[in-house]
RNA sequence: GUUCCGGUAGCUCAGAGGAUAGAGCAACUGACUUCUAAUCAGUAGGCCGUAGGUUCGAAUCCUACCCGGAACGCCA
């Protein structure tokens, strides 16, 4: 339920009820838009039908009910638009009087479920990139948000530490590695390991050319077919070979290589605040999902084909599908039922949320569709959060052309920008510059990745992304920072009210009612985001919010007011603005600076 | 070929079937002896891909088509 500070909706409920015997399912108080003179609006069209009557009666009745109340100040009925101009001390009241209620406003009646989340999931073989850091922060606003909102969540992290990928810079590291460490070369863990995959991919491209120079059949073969035909591609098969007999020389360089690319991710994931309740790794889950489809084939839910490989006909749409191949080994999906049911398991969720590139939507759906049939949940208990890739001006990401951005570097230059901001504004020494730059920097980068709908393909330009000015983040760090300086100099703290007594009838200018109709929707953004598992609109909601206290700013004088029970009641409603954004930035993992 | 996603201002994007389609950036004009100008006020900019349909009402729903991207492996 949604505006239920405010009587008025259960007001105009009960009249409802009186007049027609019944009252619609929900009644929404829309913010009037700005030229009407309202602070709410009711649409009628939204429930006239429910009610089996005409529109623009209903929202005269609804007027003339609403013209008779203490809370209301002015009614005016357009169309069948009921705006509604509330007493000053009753909106804000119900509205910025409970900012820190609000949220909880906005929890699942009956509705708490435990929620499952998967996201990140990097390999072992390279550093991470700003593909993966939009991986990253949607998975942890996700979390963050489900929480926000009352649910009982898991992170988890499932790392693809096995496979050819990593037995590639393996094989680079034996030939060119000559025993440097990170350490040694004062190199991040996984950019070092990153190197020699780097390195793998440059020897097989010269001992491709020179294949297919010397060769003349190889010539037009690809480059994946002749793989195995180079030296240095047979000797990275050839060590996979060795990892999954356990070889201990193998297994020993396996392992001090990741470990390496662990210390690195770890970094990361610190900077940018990534938390997981479990990580899992692939070379421990890798043969699980085997059992599953050798017990469905014995139901009947796969099929063995003459050729031996264990199948599975989803129909027309998705069509069949290998599960085993005809030798009896996994292929990717297999282990994705596998971990799937390893995670019921250990965490018995209602819901399986996974956080991966909307170029594996098939896969989902096919995952899911056979997870159903095998029995384990119906699809609804499933959700693929799929979202788009991150394009530069010059195009794609490719990691072998050198064209991406890298996570840390990036973090870095985030950081220098707004350390450099700072410095601009300030002649003064500050003793938090870092701590500030990297709020201000990270919170610019994920505010920036959040603003955009998960499906839509970012297009992000290093010039015009990097900003903090505008629709970004510090905008709304910004409108915090001015609210925590006036709190500063007005001596008091940030979270206890400013009075006993708050006389909020003084608010009455459209700047001081806006931050309160604005307030009023906090619940409402923050069920949809979480129902649709999109951040996307609070994002937007927070810089509305923002831009309504920056114009309260300039309009309203807050320390300067004319006496002290206004400069009381202006002070309280800055506090609880502050607290709202507050709230909302550390929903979406964004810090919030005290100053800037 | 089939399926999915997108197409809204010069650019990047918002837009629960509802009022006159919005924001930021870029351009132009103005506001700092003031509680922080990372700000604010203003000007200009639109056959909401095209054509039909449903509806009291469509950028939003349906159908067809055009354009861009992705997926359709015994790869992961």
């Amino acid at each position: 339920m949604v505006n239920m500070g405010f009587k008025l909706v259960s007001g105009i409920m009960d009249f409802l009820e009186e007049e027609f015997g019944t009252s619609p399912s929900s009644i929404r108080l829309e913010p009037c838009p700005g030229d009407m003179g309202g602070d709410f609006t009711v649409n009628c069209f939204r429930f006239a039908q429910e009610l089996k009557t005409n529109p623009m009666n209903l929202a005269g009745r609804v007027g003339e009910f609403l013209r008779g109340r203490p809370d209301v100040e002015g009614v005016d009925v357009v169309k069948a638009f009921v705006n509604i101009r509330m007493a000053a001390d009753a909106l804000h009241e119900a509205a910025i009087a409970r900012s820190n209620e609000l949220p909880s406003e906005a929890s699942p009646d009956g509705g708490r479920r435990k929620i499952l989340v998967e996201y990140s999931a990097p390999n072992t073989n390279k550093p991470q990139h700003l593909g993966h850091v939009r991986n990253n922060t949607l998975g942890m606003a996700l979390v963050s948000l489900l929480k926000r909102v009352g649910h009982d969540v898991v992170a988890v992290n499932l790392v693809n530490d096995r496979g050819i990928h990593i037995c590639k810079s393996m094989v680079a590291y034996r030939q060119f590695g000559n025993g440097a460490t990170p350490e040694s070369t004062g190199k991040k863990g996984d950019h070092f390991v990153g190197d020699f995959y780097v390195k793998f991919e440059e020897e097989f491209r010269k001992q491709l050319s020179e294949l297919r120079s010397s060769a003349p059949d190889a010539a037009d073969k690809s480059a994946d077919e002749l793989f195995g035909e180079t030296e240095i591609g047979r000797e990275a098969q050839e060590t996979l070979r060795e990892w999954e007999a356990e070889n201990p020389e193998t297994r020993n360089l396996w392992s001090m290589m990741n470990a390496w690319v662990f210390d690195g991710f770890e970094a990361t994931y610190k900077r940018m605040g990534v938390e997981f309740d479990k990580t899992y790794l692939e070379s421990n889950t890798y043969t699980l999902g085997r059992d599953i489809i050798l017990e469905g084939l014995d139901k009947g839910v796969f099929q063995k084909r003459p050729d031996g490989a264990v199948v599975i006909d989803l129909g027309k749409k998705l069509g069949e599908k290998v599960v085993l191949r005809s030798d009896g080994t996994s292929v990717y999906i297999t282990q994705d039922i596998g971990t799937t049911l390893k995670k019921r398991e250990d965490f018995a969720p209602d819901i399986q949320v996974w956080v991966v590139g909307d170029e594996q939507k098939r896969h989902f759906e096919v995952l899911f569709e056979i997870l159903e049939r095998l029995g384990v949940a119906s699809k609804n208990n499933f959700h693929h959060l799929a979202y788009g890739m991150v394009n530069l001006p010059s195009g794609k990401m490719k990691s072998r052309e050198g064209t991406v951005v890298d996570a840390d570097d990036l973090f870095d230059e985030m950081a220098d920008l707004a350390r450099k901001a700072t410095l601009e504004r300030h002649n003064e020494a500050l003793d938090d510059l870092e701590e500030r730059a990297e709020s201000i920097g990270m919170g610019a980068l994920k505010f920036m990745l959040l603003k955009f709908n998960p499906k839509t393909t970012i297009m992000f330009n290093p010039d015009e992304s990097v900003k903090f000015e505008g629709d970004t983040g510090p905008y709304v760090q910004y409108a915090c920072a001015r609210i925590s300086s006036i709190l500063r100099k007005a001596g008091l703290p940030i979270d206890s009210p400013v009075a006993e007594q708050i006389d909020w009838s003084l608010l009455d200018t459209p700047h001081e009612r806006a931050l309160s109709v604005m307030a009023s929707q906090y619940p409402f953004v923050l069920t949809k985001a979480s129902d649709a598992m999109d951040c996307s609109g609070i994002v937007s909601y927070l810089l509305d919010f923002a831009k309504a206290f920056n114009r309260f700013y300039r309009e309203c004088p807050v320390l300067g007011a004319k006496d002290e029970t206004l400069r009381n009641a202006r002070l309280e409603l800055c506090r609880r603005s502050r607290e709202l954004m507050a709230d909302g930035l550390k929903t979406l993992t964004v810090d919030v600076p005290e100053a800037m």
